[in-house]
DNA sequence: ATAAACTATGACGTAACGTTAGTGTCAAGA
DNA sequence: TCTTGACACTAACGTTACGTCATAGTTTAT
């Protein structure tokens, strides 16, 4: 069955404005829409925006959100047992923050002391965004990632010092050398080459760097902030047009297949 | 004791940045600071920092916030209590929502149907946001608007429907004719003269309006956004500028009886 | 004296809509 | 068929509460 906008913003209890911004953003974008362009949302538009709700209760941005939603193995139930998990740490914490306004009432009517770190505490949100993060990143190594994870983690653990240092300096090389091609395009050949020699050094350092691998790697680097901010502590820019040369590069591997 | 500006951000969990911010706004301004200018915060800053992530945690404004703790009758046990009671309305909307999480659940393994209804109620807002405004408006009403509300709604009960028509009517007659002098100075005498014709409106038709009151409604014609959208209904900038020529009546009032 | 850590102000950017403007579409009633 | 009110669209600026960055002064420890 199909719902107009407004229907289906008096059944979610949001917004039509809300609606449109997450059409035009890509969180839940309906179905199909009239001949005269009205949108129309259909009952697996509405259970979409129940998850988003859900992700939005718990305190996750759109994008992240729209990143774990519309990636094709996204696990209903285990999103929802997450959201349990975090619920109740929530209201853990909504205990904890009870417990202080009494414990303030207390300290105000001069019965009893009541310290700066008491204080504060009870606000600390911490916890909830460890957990929030972890799951996110759990869900961005749903594929590959998540082997790949596990077999750095095996790998770098024999890791000597000296060792250590070579590999990040090996690295830094590459990234360095891809920084000064950038004026060029992606697609040029000394940035390829780069790019190849990164994915040679990834397979050989960290994990078994797959194309598929590869490309979702090049994705995170501008999809996941950290990533960004120290790539571009290189040069302003450079997660972006590795990105996009990773793009190219795997293209090409996969032409090359053919 | 004075912090400066790290330790208290680190006492309180939040930024040094949301503490220049909050300075800047006038929501906690430290109440020294040092010769070279650095911000000195004392015990009691920290203190009105902690009320002030209470009424952050349950969903307040700054603004509404800066208004409520500023106001020489702000109450911190009666705030906190009334936090409490915010505070256990959330946990019950949490208990809601992971109720919801078992619903769901039960919907996608297929055990059970799930109305679209059920699947947002627990989203729902509205009792906590009543709450918030229940608490707001009271707050604002600290002095004779307390009063002034009780004393209105006895007199106004006793209203037939013409008599309410009357009443309205000079009101919008009152407004717009101040509506018109928009572009001579709020100190204009007809103006001023409007004004007054207001006040004693408001005295024989709703409750006495002693000059304090009258100051303290002007006040809310432009913090209240209910008031302020509907008087702007009658000319954009309206609200703002009946303020200034209340707050310009009064002093004149007052400056009459020394 | 020096360098690192800390502090200040200024200002642009961000996320997630809210609000407003202007215009097209639909459905019911005259 | 026409009219009117309700509904829908897109575009675009505004809002709130900071985050981030730049630049420059101050403090502290070596």
């Amino acid at each position: 069955m199909n719902y107009k906008i407004k229907e289906t913003a008096d059944i979610a209890g949001i917004s039509i404005r809300t609606l449109h911004h997450y059409d035009q953003f890509g969180l839940v974008k309906p179905e199909s829409s009239s001949p005269s362009g009205y949108r129309l949302y259909s009952d697996r538009d509405i259970e979409k925006l129940q998850q988003v709700l859900f992700f939005k209760e718990l305190g996750f941005s759109l994008k992240e959100t729209k990143e774990i939603i519309n990636d094709k193995s996204f696990d209903k139930n285990k999103a929802l047992k997450n959201h349990k998990e975090l619920l109740l740490k929530k209201k853990k914490r909504l205990d904890e923050i009870i417990y202080s306004i009494d414990k303030t009432i207390e300290y105000i009517e001069g019965d009893k002391e009541m310290g700066k770190i008491e204080m504060f505490k009870a606000f600390n949100m911490d916890e909830i965004k460890k957990h929030q993060e972890k799951y996110f990143k759990e869900t961005k190594q749903k594929y590959g990632e998540s082997n790949a994870y596990a077999e750095c983690e095996k790998k770098t653990a024999q890791y000597s010092e000296y060792k250590w240092k070579e590999v990040m300096e090996k690295a830094s090389g590459i990234f360095q050398r891809i920084a000064e091609c950038m004026e060029k395009s992606p697609a040029d050949e000394e940035v390829q080459i780069a790019v190849g020699q990164w994915k040679q050094h990834i397979t050989e350092s960290f994990y078994n760097c797959t194309l598929e691998t590869f490309r979702s790697l090049g994705d995170l680097y501008v999809t996941d902030r950290r990533f960004t901010k120290n790539i571009d502590k290189i040069k302003p820019g450079l997660a972006c047009f590795l990105k996009d040369a990773i793009h190219i590069y795997c293209s090409n591997q996969i032409y090359s297949k053919i």
